[in-house]
RNA sequence: GCCGGGAUGGCGGAAUUGGCAGACGCAGGGGACUUAAAAUCCCCCGGCCGCAAGGCCGUCCGGGUUCGAUUCCCGGUCCCGGCACCA
């Protein structure tokens, strides 16, 4: 007769949704905002720009941080856990031209989409407050906090260098500019100049350099960065004077004062004001081909890896302040016009560029510094260490890093230079000549000058009437937005002289801008104002943020200037946006590939290919389905289109379900780690969860006709008594990687080691449900679906964020006997079990008696006996 | 070039503070159930030697510290990420 299980089936597709609309029908996942600050927590993934559909990478980024909010909320706190769109930007635009769907209605159509998918997936999201950051009501909130830092001086106009599309006529990202040309039309790429609003992000400069050192959950690696990405660089400015022009001086930066007796040239900026004034006559035509010749390239290509150091020599001289030296001034393509002064004084002997410099145009060098106790001696190389100063006049015998100091204050008492600081980070551009963004809201009167708007003529709102043909900015070729008011009239500034006909800035803002701020909109996203200061300060800063570390320099700079900036202009108090960082890896995969020659490749999808593996299951060839001829086993690799390696959420949901997904891609990897990608995997994590249904359901009557067993290991014996402390080790465990470092991928291997000893058949009903529900407990932030669904099958009402997270007891977990692991000279011989209670001379008295280790020893003599509480044992035998 | 991170079985990974290396899972091998297959369950599974008991080797490589090193120190190799004529 046919055994038809007694139970119903693991069906995720059918629990799963009815889970979900539970919480939606409950608004499960809404939280107040006036609890007391400990009994909250915020905690936040990198909102994703809505491009389609969900990427496995923001899977993983959402799993993670559904795990801490579900597992906060069991511990009794109350959690924000928001989301929303990142929903301004290019793609939107390409998609217009493209496909002609209008960048609105294709944003909030994938919008649509993408949200169904978190809510498959079963994230505890407060959808309350959502939004995204081309909703009106955000972008004009947006412009308002623009005008605040108008009117604090943090945002100013100025035209600097961009690369210009030829074709597209619009201006370029220096990623999308390819071998000089444009990504799209294949247009030369031109340097040119152009007005650009900007952000004073340097004015916070120190102050975000100095927070680095004051932000210690976040990831070293991320702070090095910014602190490198800032580059505080501490130095001198000195003055040379033009030969024969006591008028003229070239001022150099250099972070090596020290060695300024051993200038031998200056080099300069091709792009450098002063240089067309210096240049004599007669080697104008060579200084302006040099000029045409850097301008050419792009930046890219200029300061690339292959660059050669080029120079060219200008006919002028300059004298050094320190010895009245005469030195040549070249033009060099090295030097950067935009950072430190434009122009460097070059000691060769003591810098390794300089020193290539010249020995290709066969400049003299000058050694100022010796290795201490040295002489001066012909150099092979720059020599750049700290050593002692000589042929420096008064300066001489002293070591170099205290000749800097003395060196500085004896030229700044002089007037002829003077301590200085710069800074590699620069002030952040924010125009961007696209449709598809927030409007800068300034206006341009007749006289041209740049007007900003009051804030009662706010929001500037993007017309939905625009054309796209890929060519030039919509809003400025849109015939009437740029010169309407928001009433329909024509758009005026007021003058001394009275109303005047202006014109709207139709840039749009950088997309970083809405990401800057959207995390702290999110602790108030109903308020009218831009920002509610008093939840702004009772949310902020977000207790865990969790992204991709690929935002290390960006983003997450941005974030912590805005928060800087919010503050000073009066939206909170809190100068720090996160306060805890988790950089999560990418989520890889094998790639196949066959390589065509001439550096084309062709990539197969895994289903195309039929892999091979040897008799230990290791993978030595692949060959094509189709023409079953060898393909290459490539690398593992970011999962991208273009190289065949991606796996859709959506197909895995449709075929296991959220629950195991979240499981696998939890399991698979620590979350600061790389993820690699195994169908295999993924099948794995499904038959876990199905074993765990499985044993609750084959035991339901029994676990529904008892209660768990609520007493003292010490109370019961055998299968029972190690359960019980199996449990109670298991928690701690669990506990102890949500706390310290989101070890998922433990958490549920020590679930695993659980769940194999709940054998119903050789523990009583009360141990085998306390190991059951502790079980369900502890996976339920990570797979919330099955957890509750049998939980609730075991007959409580509440769901498990109201049963909360369970508790261990220390005492609990140990048993009565320690094993003693027995060494001989440190290596393994034996392993020796005595009472935990022993410890001290007893304890090593004990050891020395047990027959085990007097057989080791073998009446040899012991030299040193080492015994580590509950540890080990180490025999030193002669 | 500079800065940062990493390297552990066939694979992903574990190993608390210097204390039994390889937990857990995947793949692989063997078995049970089945007419058969799938599913499920049980056993084995770092390498070498050995009938076995057991022994030797083994955490990228070479040194060192230590009773004891995947872990700490010194030197090197390779891989990944970031920055880069930044004066």
């Amino acid at each position: 007769m046919q055994t038809e299980p007694a139970f119903r089936a693991y069906d995720p597709a059918a629990i799963e949704p009815k889970w979900q609309s539970h919480w939606d029908a409950t608004k499960a996942h809404e939280v107040r905002d006036d609890l007391p600050r400990e009994k909250c927590y915020y905690v936040l993934e990198m909102f994703p720009y809505p491009s389609g559909k969900l990427h496995m990478g923001h899977v993983r980024n959402y799993s993670i941080g559904d795990a801490v909010a579900r597992y906060k909320r069991m511990r009794g706190f109350a959690v924000l856990h928001p989301m929303g769109w990142d929903s301004f930007g290019l793609p939107a635009e390409q998609a217009a031209i493209e496909r002609g769907a209008h960048p609105k209605k294709w944003t909030y159509e994938n919008i649509a989409y993408m949200r169904g998918q978190l809510k498959r997936m079963g994230f505890s999201y407060a959808w309350s407050r959502e939004f995204a950051c081309s909703d009106p009501g955000y972008a004009a909130r947006e412009q308002d906090i623009f005008l605040d830092l108008v009117e604090k001086g943090l945002v100013y106009r100025k035209s600097s260098m961009v690369n210009w599309s030829t074709g597209l006529n619009t201006v370029l990202a220096n990623e999308q500019v390819i071998d000089g040309k444009c990504w799209r039309t294949g247009a030369p790429v031109i340097q040119k100049e152009l007005p650009q609003w900007s952000v004073r992000i340097t004015h916070y400069a120190e102050e975000l350099l100095q927070s680095t050192y004051d932000l210690p959950g976040w990831p070293d690696a991320v702070l090095i960065q910014q602190r490198n990405w800032i580059g505080k660089s501490i130095g001198a400015e000195i003055d040379f004077t033009v030969d024969g022009r006591a008028d003229l001086k070239i001022t150099v930066f250099t972070t090596r004062p020290d060695t300024v007796f051993g200038v031998t040239f200056l080099s300069i900026a091709p792009e450098h004001a002063l240089l067309d004034k210096i240049v004599p006559a007669s080697h104008k035509a060579a200084v302006d081909a040099f000029k045409a010749e850097v301008r050419t390239v792009s930046t890219q290509d200029r300061t690339g890896d292959t660059a050669e150091k080029k120079g060219v020599f200008t006919g002028a001289y300059v004298i050094s302040p320190v010895n009245g030296e005469r030195v040549p001034l070249y033009a060099a393509n090295f030097v950067v016009a935009d950072y430190g002064t434009g122009a460097v004084m070059a000691v060769p002997a003591h810098d390794t560029r300089d020193f290539a410099f010249a020995q290709k145009y066969n400049i003299a060098v000058k050694q100022v510094i010796v290795a201490d106790g040295k002489e001066p001696s012909a150099l092979d190389e720059a020599f750049t260490e700290v050593g002692t100063v000589v042929g420096s006049a008064q300066f001489n015998g002293q070591r170099s890093d205290a000749a800097k100091v003395a060196i500085t204050d004896w030229l700044a008492s002089s007037g002829k230079g003077r301590k200085t600081i710069t800074w590699r980070l620069r002030d952040w551009g924010i125009s961007r000549q696209r449709y598809w963004g927030n409007p800068i809201p300034f206006t341009y009167g007749q006289s041209g000058g740049a007007v900003p708007l009051r804030k009662q003529d706010l929001p500037v709102t993007l017309p939905d009437d625009v054309r796209f043909d890929g060519i030039g900015n919509p809003l400025e070729k849109h015939p009437t937005w740029a010169t309407t008011a928001n009433d329909g009239s024509p758009l005026t500034i007021r003058t001394a002289t009275g109303p005047e006909a202006a014109r709207r800035e139709t840039d749009t803002m950088d997309t970083f801008m809405q990401s800057s701020w959207y995390f702290a909109r999110f602790t108030c996203a109903d308020a009218k104002e831009p920002l509610d200061k008093k939840r702004v300060d009772h949310w902020l800063p977000v207790d865990l943020y969790i992204g991709g570390i690929e935002h290390a320099v960006l983003h997450l700079l941005y974030a912590r200037f805005f928060m800087k900036a919010l503050s000073d202009v009066g939206y909170g108090t809190v100068r720090e946006p996160f306060k805890r960082l988790l950089c999560q890896g990418m989520v890889c995969m094998e790639t196949y590939q066959r390589d065509l020659g001439d550096n084309k490749k062709q990539w197969f999808y895994p289903d195309e290919v039929d892999v091979t593996v040897d008799a230990k299951g290791k993978v030595i060839g692949a060959k094509a389905k189709t023409d079953g001829q060898p393909v290459a086993v490539g690398r593992v690799e970011k999962m991208s289109k273009s190289k065949r390696n991606t796996v859709d959420p959506q197909s895995l949901i449709d075929t296991y379900g959220a629950d195991t997904a979240r499981l696998f891609i939890l399991f698979a990897a620590p979350p600061e780690r790389d993820l690699e990608w195994n169908p295999d995997g993924v099948i794995g994590a499904n038959r876990f969860l199905k074993r765990v249904w499985v044993l609750v359901q084959e035991n339901l009557a029994a676990l529904r006709a008892t209660t768990a067993f609520a007493g003292h290991a010490k109370d019961v014996t055998g299968a029972d008594q190690a359960v019980v402390r199996k449990v109670h080790a298991t928690i701690k465990r669990a506990t102890d990687a949500m706390e310290k470092d989101f070890s998922f991928n433990t958490t549920i291997a020590a679930c695993m080691e659980l769940m194999n000893e709940l054998k119903p058949d050789t523990l009583s009903a009360p141990v085998f449900k306390l190991g059951v529900t502790t079980l369900l407990r502890l996976l339920a932030p990570m797979v919330p679906h099955i957890t509750n669904e049998l939980w609730s099958d075991l007959g409580n009402d509440g769901d498990l964020t109201i049963a909360g997270w369970p508790s261990f007891d220390a005492a609990q977990i140990d048993a009565d006997d320690a094993d003693y692991p027995v060494q001989v000279n440190g290596k393994m011989r034996g392993k020796i079990t005595l009472p935990r209670s022993l410890s001290g001379p007893a304890l090593d008295q004990a050891v020395l008696a047990h027959p085990d280790v007097v057989a080791i020893i073998a009446g040899r003599p012991v030299k040193k006996l080492v015994v580590i509480l509950h540890k080990i044992v180490n025999l030193v035998l002669g």
